[in-house]
DNA sequence: GCCGTTTTCGGCCCGACTGTTTTCAGTCG
C-alpha cells in the first residue's frame, strides 16, 4: 500500500501518472470493499482504474483540457476526485476513508472464503486487521459465533490463513505452461476427450499465473476425471468430482480440470479464459440486446441458445471479431473488435531469427555450433551470438582478444552453414555513466550490438534514465536489452523513466528488446504497446543460455502479442536481407 | 459511482457452491 504523500512527489511521465491514478482508485475500491459498500460503486472505481490504464494519452493533459469525464466509466464525481488529486497531490476522500477503515485490513480479502462482508465484520466486531490476528482468532474459536460465520467457515479460514502465511507465489508463465501442456498432451490421447486446452490466465499468456486451469470437452466426464487422477504426473489427488477434478503435480502445482459437454465447449472456453473484466464487458454487450451470456452459451430473451459450440460463434453473434486470448484484458479490445480493427498480432511462425543468445564462450551452456544447429532446426534464417562483455566477470565476459577470435569462428560457421547467417554480436554492459563496456574499435567489429544494464541498479531515476539515453545515442548500439531489469516475481524494475527512453529509441532507430526469459518478459506487455505507439522497433529475443532456452522466444512473442504488437513492429520478423539493411543503416552512423 | 433511442432513476454479469440458514447470504471464478 502507499500514501498519497509519496505519490504526489513522484511526478514523472504520462504513463506513470496514469498508473498512479489507477492505483489510487483501486486502493479506494479495496477500502470500499472493507466497508462492505455497494458493489456497483466499488466496481465503478475498478473499471475507472482499468480504463485509465488503457489510455495512451496523458491523464494530466486530459484533465487540463477538462475532458476527464470523456473517459469511459468516469463521471462527474470521479472526474472531480482525479482533478483534485492531480492538482494537489492529495485526495481528501481517500484520506477520510483511511480514517474509517484500516488500510492494512485489505489483506484479509486475500484469504479464500473472506469477501467484503466477512472482512467488514471481522475488523468491525473483533478488530482483526491482519492475517496473523485472523489465524489466532480462528484457532481460538472466536469466529464461529459471528453472524455469517460458523464452525465450517472458521475451520476453512484457519486452514487458508495458515496456508497463506507460507503460500507459493504466482507461477511464472514459463513454468506453468509446459506443465499444463504436458497434462493436456497426455489426456488428449484418451478416447473420451474430444478437445482439451489450457484456459484462464495461462491461455491469455499472462506473465504470472495463479492456477493452472485446463478445459476438456467430453461426453463421458467421469472417465476423463478418472484418467486425470491416474496420470503419472499426479502426486496427489485433491478432488475427484466428475466435472471439476483437481490434482497436485510432482512439482507440487495444483492443476484443475473442468469437463464440459461438447455442445457448450466454446462458451466454456470463452468463459474460463477470461479475463474477468473482459467477460463482464462482453456480458454487458449481450445485455444491451436483452441477451444473456454464461459458460453455457449466449441466449436470447426467450432463453433460446444463439451460440455455444465455438468461441468464434459467440463473438460473431455479438457482432465482434474473434478476440485473441492475449488481448482479453478489457483494454480496448472489445471496441476494436466491434470496429473490425483488431491488430494482426505477431505470430511465432513469423519470427525469422533470434538476436540474443549466449554461447559457452561466456555464460551459455552450449557450444556455438550447437546453438547454430538448433536455430536452423527451428527454421530460423539467422542467429546472433551475444556473449557478455569484458567487465561482467561473473558471466565470463569476453576480452577484446576473445572477441577477435570469436569473429573468426563466426566467419567459419557462416561458411559451413550458409545460407544460414550467424551474426557476430555482443551483449555489452552499459556502465554506470552510460558509456559502453568496449572501446569503439572493438564495438566496430560486431555485426550487431545489444546494450544492457547488469550493474549499479541503485542509481537515481534521473541518473539511470540519463545512463540509458546516452547508450541509445551511441551509434554502435542496435538493440536496448531487457530495458527495466526486473526479475519476476520479486525483483522490481530499476528506477527508470521509460517514456523518454522509448522516444529516443524511436528517434535513433534503436530497437528495444522484449526479452523472453520467463522471469524477465521485459519490456512487459503494457510498455510494448506504448513502444508501438511511439514507433519504436521491437526485437523479440530468447536470451537463450542453452539450446533448450531458444524456446523462450515463444514467451517473448506472447508478451508482444499481449502488447498489441504486429509483425511489422518486430525487426526479427524481417528476412535476412532486410535485417542486414536495417543493421547497415545503423552502422552508417559509426 | 456510472449510465441512458426502452430510463435522469433504477438498473448495473452470471451461475454454482457452501454453509448458514428456514428461504438465502456470501464467496468464487
Amino acid at each position: 500500500m502507499y500514501g498519497c504523500e509519496t505519490l504526489g512527489q513522484q511526478g514523472g511521465t504520462a504513463m506513470r501518472r496514469n498508473e498512479e491514478v489507477a492505483q489510487l482508485l483501486e486502493t479506494i475500491a479495496e477500502l470500499l470493499m472493507l466497508k462492505d459498500e455497494n458493489p456497483y460503486r466499488i466496481r465503478a472505481y475498478t473499471t475507472a482504474a482499468q480504463n485509465i490504464r488503457a489510455l495512451s494519452e496523458d491523464i494530466e493533459e486530459i484533465a487540463r483540457q477538462g475532458r476527464l469525464d470523456d473517459i469511459p466509466g468516469i463521471g462527474e464525481a470521479l472526474a472531480a476526485k482525479i482533478q483534485e488529486y492531480l492538482e494537489t497531490g492529495r485526495l481528501r476522500y481517500y484520506e477520510e476513508l483511511k480514517q474509517e477503515v484500516p488500510e492494512v485490513a485489505v489483506d484479509l480479502l486475500e484469504v479464500p472464503g473472506i469477501g467484503p462482508a466477512r472482512a467488514h465484520r471481522l475488523y468491525e466486531t473483533l478488530g482483526i486487521t491482519t492475517i496473523s490476528e485472523l489465524l489466532r482468532a480462528a484457532q481460538e474459536h472466536r469466529l464461529r459465533d459471528l453472524p455469517g460465520f460458523g464452525p465450517k467457515v472458521e475451520e476453512r479460514i484457519a486452514r487458508e490463513a495458515a496456508r497463506l502465511a507460507q503460500r507459493t507465489r504466482r507461477l511464472l508463465l514459463g513454468v506453468a505452461l509446459p506443465i499444463a501442456e504436458e497434462v493436456a498432451a497426455l489426456l488428449r490421447r484418451h478416447p473420451a476427450v474430444e478437445a482439451i486446452e489450457p484456459a484462464g490466465s495461462l491461455r491469455r499468456m499472462k506473465e504470472t499465473i495463479g492456477d493452472i486451469d485446463i478445459l476438456v470437452s467430453s461426453r463421458q466426464p467421469p472417465e476423463v476425471s478418472h484418467a486425470f487422477a491416474q496420470l503419472p504426473i499426479a502426486r496427489e489427488v485433491l478432488a475427484t468430482g466428475p466435472t471439476r477434478p483437481s490434482i497436485l503435480t510432482r512439482e507440487g502445482l495444483q492443476v484443475d480440470l473442468r469437463i464440459v459437454e461438447p455442445d457448450c465447449y466454446g462458451a466454456a472456453l470463452q468463459y474460463f479464459t477470461g479475463s474477468k473484466e473482459h467477460n463482464i464487458a462482453l456480458r454487458g454487450l449481450a445485455a444491451e440486446r436483452g441477451w444473456k451470456l454464461s459458460e453455457y452459451g449466449l441466449f436470447d430473451k426467450g432463453g433460446q441458445r444463439l451460440a455455444s459450440r465455438t468461441e468464434e460463434e459467440i463473438y460473431q453473434a455479438l457482432a465482434l471479431q474473434w478476440v485473441p486470448p492475449e488481448l482479453r484484458e478489457n483494454r480496448g479490445e472489445i471496441e476494436a473488435a466491434r470496429e473490425h480493427r483488431l491488430p494482426q498480432l505477431v505470430e511465432l511462425s513469423q519470427i525469422r531469427g533470434d538476436l540474443h543468445a549466449h554461447t559457452d564462450w561466456s555464460d551459455g551452456h552450449d557450444a556455438p555450433e550447437r546453438m547454430v544447429e538448433a536455430a536452423i532446426a527451428r527454421g530460423y534464417e539467422y542467429l546472433a551470438f551475444s556473449d557478455h562483455s569484458q567487465s561482467l566477470a561473473v558471466a565470463r565476459g569476453l576480452s577484446p582478444e576473445q572477441v577477435r577470435k570469436q569473429r573468426q569462428l563466426v566467419d567459419e560457421l557462416n561458411e559451413r552453414y550458409a545460407p544460414f547467417r550467424v551474426l557476430h554480436g555482443a551483449e555489452v554492459n552499459i556502465l554506470p555513466d552510460g558509456t559502453l563496456d568496449y572501446p569503439d574499435e572493438v564495438l566496430e567489429l560486431f555485426d550487431i550490438v545489444t546494450a544492457s544494464i547488469h550493474s549499479a541498479f541503485e542509481l537515481s531515476r534521473e541518473r539511470m534514465t540519463a545512463r540509458v539515453l546516452r547508450a541509445i545515442e551511441h551509434p554502435a548500439v542496435d538493440i536496448l536489452g531487457h530495458p527495466t531489469g526486473r526479475l519476476l516475481p520479486s525483483l522490481p524494475p530499476y528506477d527508470i523513466d521509460l517514456e523518454p527512453v522509448l522516444k529516443a529509441a524511436a528517434e535513433h532507430g534503436v530497437a528495444v528488446e522484449i526479452n523472453g526469459q520467463p522471469d524477465r518478459l521485459d519490456l512487459d506487455d503494457v510498455w510494448s504497446r506504448r513502444a508501438t505507439e511511439l514507433g519504436v522497433p521491437l526485437a523479440t529475443n530468447s536470451d537463450a543460455h542453452s539450446v533448450r532456452q531458444l524456446e523462450n522466444m515463444r514467451y517473448a512473442v506472447a508478451t508482444a502479442r499481449r502488447g498489441w504488437v504486429e509483425a511489422r513492429h518486430v525487426v526479427n520478423t524481417r528476412p535476412l536481407p532486410d535485417l542486414l539493411a536495417w543493421l547497415k543503416r545503423r552502422a552508417a552512423y559509426r
